[in-house]
RNA sequence: GGGGCUGUGGGGUAGCUUGGUAUCCUACGGGCUUUGGGAGCCUGAGACUCCGGUCCAAAUCCGGGCAGCCCCA
């Protein structure tokens, strides 16, 4: 690495690049392309998700791609927060299309059409669905790979169900989720009620799960909504209930992006390049082999892959001997592998390994009978990013400085009105983000006096 | 939304002011040698963002597109 992670958005740029998570060479504005490393990375965290999911009763499916106008154009405050941003395909060959089909910003309008054909009495709610796809936005702003790009890879959830109350307690699965899926990923986040104006189109109301970055920045990554009857009413979704009376279905949506990726680069990396949580990480631990004259290294070194994979932890040898065993441990230091183990004629005839973590300092002898002590080590290194992930948020929110920006972030207790949002927007040159629920407490609007809570103002990505 | 900067082998660059032969580093392929914290020698391949204009002649000057980066709101 060049850059050092205090100039945050040049050492962003370049260990994305060097640890070829994406490849933003790609000939069009903000449309990146995963390369095997990053998506490996990313398939690791879905499948943290998709597995969680399967378990609390959701049925996976998958959506086309496009949405016809009529479908989109209901007469719904929902279009309107997306018309800026959608891409329509107008031709077929050569052809023009008698209807514009536009390429989904979000499935909402592509999923409620047919939930009206699907539901039909309350024996078929709760309904839960997840898809885990690809959306399309035409960002106008200064894209940014795995931050704002125009090419999204989006997990998300839509459910469906009989009253209001059953909607609630479906946010509190969301709630429980999302806490298993950031503790895998070691990163510590806040959450947000978007205030009125910043909601999702067409929500009763909105939670954002937001995080702040080396930059000073805040990032979202998730969103949970509270629909009501907003998208059923307007998209027809209907059930028989008990007595058989027609009612509008309580709808709730969770969506998470490629964003955590992003997060997982700036929180955790550092001045030698990425750290990644062993969960998810391509390689937990990277064998790094240094021949000598005997010729068992080799062999030695597989036996040890294979004891290792027999453990169900992912492992790569590196026994390339064109480069110098310290080549080998600054590039796989750089690509973020939470565990190595270096082999030399040394470990072999001992019969013991060394082991050396990303986030540690010292290397340490490890006799191959207690090879099964690397689950321990890689729990060790997660808890030590949770840790300091934990301390970034702590210190950002107490105000602490964050590289060279100086009051990033700020908590002010704010009560609910507009007028004093914006005015707190106004004196502090920062975003209202929304009352910050699972931090900071009750209290007296520091604008107007009236009954309040912790708020969030940032810059937000 | 507004402003600024930049596009030269895969990456980083020199050359551009004053138009004519494209420099170096790094990474990459082959070979030899080496290997406990970014080895060395030999050798090979590899580039002027695109379109238009000016000119005998354009990497170089002018206009536009595309793309990237930074700052402000």
């Amino acid at each position: 690495m060049e850059n050092p992670k205090s100039d945050f958005s040049q050492w962003y740029n370049e260990i994305i690049e060097l640890a070829e998570l994406t490849d933003k060479r790609y000939p069009i504005k903000g449309m990146n392309v995963w390369m095997p490393y990053g998506f490996s990375l990313m398939r690791n965290i879905d499948e943290t998700i998709r597995r969680r999911f399967y378990q609390d009763e959701f049925k996976e499916v998958m959506f086309p791609a496009l949405i016809s106008r009529e479908m989109f154009e209901v007469e719904f405050e929902h279009i309107k927060g997306f018309e800026k941003e959608l891409y329509w395909i107008t031709k077929g060959g050569k052809e023009s299309l008698e209807d514009d089909l536009a390429m989904r910003p979000t499935s909402e309008a592509a999923i409620y059409p047919m939930f009206k054909l699907w539901i039909r009495d309350h024996a078929d709610l709760p309904m839960r669905i997840f898809q885990i796809v690809q959306v399309w936005r035409y960002e106008t702003k200064h894209t940014r790979p795995f931050i704002r790009s125009r090419d999204i890879h989006f997990i998300e959830c839509h459910t469906a169900h009989e009253t209001f109350e059953d909607a609630e307690s479906q946010m509190e699965i969301y709630r429980r989720e999302w806490k298993e899926f950031t503790d895998a990923l070691c990163i510590p986040y806040m959450e947000v009620e978007r205030p009125e104006w910043d909601k999702f189109p067409g929500a009763m109301y909105t939670r954002a799960f937001d995080t702040v970055i080396p930059s000073g920045r805040t990032l979202q990554i998730g969103t949970i909504h509270q629909y009501g009857q907003n998208f059923s009413k307007n998209y027809d979704v209907k059930f028989a209930d008990e007595k058989g009376e027609a009612q509008f279905v309580h709808q709730t949506t969770f969506g998470i992006s490629e964003r955590l990726v992003a997060d997982i680069i700036s929180i955790h990396g550092d001045n030698k390049g990425l750290i990644l949580p062993p969960s998810v990480a391509p390689y937990q631990v990277v064998i790094v082999s240094i021949p000598g004259k005997e010729e068992t290294v080799e062999s030695f070194a597989l036996d040890v892959k294979k004891n290792l994979e027999t453990m169900g932890i992912r492992v790569i040898l590196d026994s390339r001997n064109n480069y110098t065993p310290g080549y080998k441990y600054n590039y796989w230091e750089m690509k973020g592998v939470p565990l190595r183990i270096e082999i030399g004629e040394r470990e072999v005839k001992e019969n013991k390994v060394t082991v050396a973590t990303r986030t540690g300092k010292k290397k340490e002898p490890l006799p191959v009978a207690d090879l099964n002590k690397i689950n321990d080590l890689l729990d060790s290194v997660s808890e030590e990013l949770m840790s300091r992930s934990n301390n970034i948020l702590k210190d950002a929110l107490e105000g602490k400085v964050l590289g060279d920006i100086e009051d990033a972030v700020r908590t002010p207790i704010l009560c609910y009105d507009e007028a004093c949002a914006r005015k707190m927007e106004e004196k502090l040159s920062l975003f209202m983000m929304g009352h910050i629920m699972n931090i900071g407490k009750e209290g007296k609007c520091e604008v107007c006096g009236k009954d309040g809570r912790t708020s969030l103002f940032s810059r937000p990505y």
